[in-house]
DNA sequence: AATCGACTGACAACCGGTTGCCATCACGTG
DNA sequence: CACGTGATGGCAACCGGTTGTCAGTCGATT
C-alpha cells in the first residue's frame, strides 16, 4: 500500500463519491459493500472515485446503521501487569487479521470498574474479552447473556472461556519440589478475588495430600513486586523450604527481598513462580515458573468471539478452550537445605 | 456507584425516555446535555426515568452528530516493549479522568500501519497521542494539520511534543563512565528510523568531543532482548570497556549473552541502559540506567492533547514540554578493567 | 390592557452510512 | 408481440442522537 498522506481537508463520504460518478448515495454503499448488487462498470466507476478522494468509511455511521461496531472490548485488571502484555498482544494481531478494532481497558482490579466497562461496551463493541474477570459468576453470565463474549482463566458454566491450565501444573511443580527433597511447602496466595488463585489453591491442596506432603497457605497478596517483600518474610517465618507462587510478579519481589535478608535462593529456599512474564528468564536467579501459552490464549480467545460473532464462519465454536501449562526449570529451585 | 446488572433486553434509547416521559426525544436531549435549556420539573422527572431505564447514550450516535467521539487514539510501535506500559497507563489514567476512552493501537514499527492508523482515527477519534513516530517530519506535520495530536519523544517544529530528555542524560552516563576510568565507550544503538536514536547518539558523540574521550556507534539493532546477543558480540569485538545502549530491552539482552560468554558485567564491562524499565531493577546484575518519567509523559501528553481539544479550559497551552531524565546506577558499572 | 421577552417544549433536518422496496429496463420465452 | 424474469439503480426510512428554529405560555413592564 502506497503511504497515502493524511489530507487536511474534510474526510470523503459517500455522498461525494456519489456526487462525482452521477449516482445515487445508496449504490455506491453497495458498491462497497455488496459489489454483486452493482453492474460491474458502475461498480468500478465508484471503486476508482473511492480511490480517488481517498475515502475511508466513518466507523461511527456504520456502526449506527448496522449494528456492528467492528470493535472488541478486551478488559484486563491491571495493563502494567507483564502478564497481560502478551495477552493484549495475542488478541490485537488476531483481532487486526480478521479486521477488528481492539479497545482496551484496564479494570484495575475493580468489580465496578469491570462492570461499568462492560455496560458502556455494550454499545461501542460488538463482543469482549474479558480477561480474570472480578465478577460474580451471575455477574458474568448477565454479561454473557447481554452480548457475546469469552473469559479467560474464569470457568463459570455456560460462559465461553479459555482456560490457562496452571492448576494442572501445580501437580508437577509439587513433584518437582519433593523430588528435590522439600517436605514442607508453602503456596503464596494472590487475590481472593481471582479464581485462578482459587484454582490452583484445590489443585496443590488435593495433589499434596495425595503425596502426604504439607502444604501451608500463606497471604492473600496483591499481584505487584511490591507484595513481594511481605510475602518473603512470611513465607522465611513460616518455616517452609519452597514456595510455589501465585505468579511471577510476586515471585520476583521474593526474590529480591530473600536477597537482601541473606536468605540464598534456591540454597535456602527454592520458588516457583507462575506465568513465565518477561522477566522471569534474566532475573536473579533466573526463575523456576509454570510456562503459559499466554499469547496464543489471546488469540484462541478472539477465535472464539469471533465464531459467536459470526456462527456461519465460525463453524462448530468451541465454548471452552483449555490451554496446557508446563514446568520451566531454572535456577530458584534446588535441593531442599540440609537440617 | 452501585453495581448495575447488566440487562440482557435492548439497552434504552432517549425515546424510550421520552415515551416515558411523554415528551419529545429532542427535549430528553437537552435534559441530560444542556439541562438549563429544560424546566427543572421536566429535567427531573426525564432524569428519572434516564436512571430507571438504565439509560447509557450510543457513543456511536453522540459522535456521529455531534462530531465529537469522545475517545482519543494512543499509538505505540510495540505493545509489548514494557517502555510503553507506562506510558499507556499514564494516557490510560488520564484520558479516562477526562471522560476519554483510549483507543490502543501497535503500529508494529512500521510507518505504513502507522500512517493507515491515523488515516482510520481521524474519524473514530478526536485526537491521537503517537509515541516514537516512525513517520517522516512531513507526514507528521500534515497528520498535525488534519487532526489534534501530540508526539512522544518526535521533535519536529510545529508539532506538540512531550520529549524525554535523555540526550542530556547521555552526558551524565559518560560522565559516570569516565569517571570510573573508561576510555572507550561504545554506543549501542537502536532503529535508524527513532528519531530518539538519533538524538541520543548526537548529544553522545558531542559531549565526547568535549571530553575527548573515543565513543564508537555499534548498530543499529532492533528495540528488543533478542538483538542484545548480536549487540553483545559486536560491543565486546569492539574492544570497549562500557556499552552505552539505546534502551534496556537491548541491555538486558546483552547481559545474558555476556554472562553466556564469560564476560564479567562490570567487571570486564560496564553496561548503562536507557529508560528504566520493568526488569531494570531486578536483572542480574541490576542496570545502571537513565531513568525516565514515562508514565507522567503519558499523562503530560493527555493534558496537552485536551488543551488542543478544548482551547477554552486549556488555557496557556504549551506545544513543548521536556521531561527531565536522570541517571539511576545499579551495578552493571564499575571502575574499568585494568590492563 | 397591550406589548414584550424569557422560558420551555416540539418539530425537523442532519451526521454518514445501510437496507427494504419499488420502478425501470433489457432480455428471453411462448 | 405480450409476458415473465432478473439485473440494476433510486427513493426513503432508519440507526440514536444533536441542534437550529419556531410557536405557545406566562409573568412583567408601561
Amino acid at each position: 500500500m502506497a503511504l497515502q498522506p493524511v489530507s487536511a481537508s474534510r474526510p470523503a463520504t459517500i455522498h461525494d463519491i456519489a456526487a462525482l460518478c452521477g449516482v445515487a448515495p445508496s449504490t455506491v454503499s453497495r458498491a462497497l459493500s455488496t459489489p454483486d448488487r452493482v453492474n460491474i462498470r458502475t461498480r468500478e466507476r465508484i471503486q476508482a472515485a473511492a480511490v480517488e478522494l481517498n475515502y475511508t468509511p466513518n466507523s461511527q455511521a456504520k456502526a449506527l446503521s448496522s449494528g456492528k461496531t467492528g470493535a472488541v472490548g478486551v478488559l484486563v485488571p491491571d495493563i502494567t501487569n507483564p502478564f497481560y502484555f502478551d495477552l493484549i498482544r495475542g488478541t490485537q494481531l488476531q483481532l487486526k487479521a480478521a479486521g477488528y478494532t481492539q479497545l482496551l481497558v484496564d479494570t484495575e482490579e475493580s468489580d465496578e470498574v469491570e462492570a461499568s466497562a462492560i455496560q458502556q461496551l455494550r454499545k461501542s463493541a460488538d463482543g469482549l474479552i474479558v480477561g480474570a474477570s472480578r465478577l460474580t459468576d451471575e455477574a458474568l453470565l448477565a454479561a454473557r447473556a447481554a452480548m457475546p463474549l469469552v473469559a479467560i482463566n474464569r470457568d463459570v458454566p455456560d460462559v465461553p472461556a479459555v482456560i490457562i491450565d496452571t492448576p494442572a501444573a501445580t501437580g508437577q511443580a509439587l513433584d518437582h519440589l519433593i523430588s528435590l527433597g522439600h517436605t514442607k511447602v508453602a503456596y503464596v496466595s494472590g487475590p481472593v478475588s481471582s479464581q485462578s488463585n482459587a484454582r490452583r489453591w484445590d489443585a496443590l491442596s488435593l495433589a499434596s495430600e495425595e503425596r502426604g506432603i504439607e502444604v501451608v497457605k500463606l497471604g492473600p497478596f496483591a499481584p505487584k513486586t511490591q507484595s513481594g517483600a511481605a510475602a518473603a518474610d512470611t513465607a522465611v517465618h513460616s518455616g517452609a523450604t519452597a514456595c510455589i507462587v501465585f505468579n511471577d510478579l510476586i515471585a520476583i519481589g521474593m526474590l529480591q527481598r530473600l536477597r537482601e535478608r541473606g536468605v540464598r535462593v534456591p540454597g535456602d529456599m527454592s520458588i516457583v513462580g507462575c506465568d513465565d512474564i518477561f522477566g522471569a528468564d534474566f532475573c536473579n536467579p533466573p526463575l523456576t515458573t509454570m510456562s503459559s501459552p499466554i499469547e496464543q490464549a489471546g488469540r484462541v480467545a478472539v477465535t472464539m468471539l469471533l465464531a459467536q460473532l459470526d456462527p456461519l464462519r465460525g463453524g462448530g465454536a468451541r465454548s471452552r478452550s483449555v490451554m496446557p501449562t508446563h514446568l520451566t526449570v531454572r535456577a530458584s529451585t534446588a535441593a531442599a537445605p540440609s537440617t
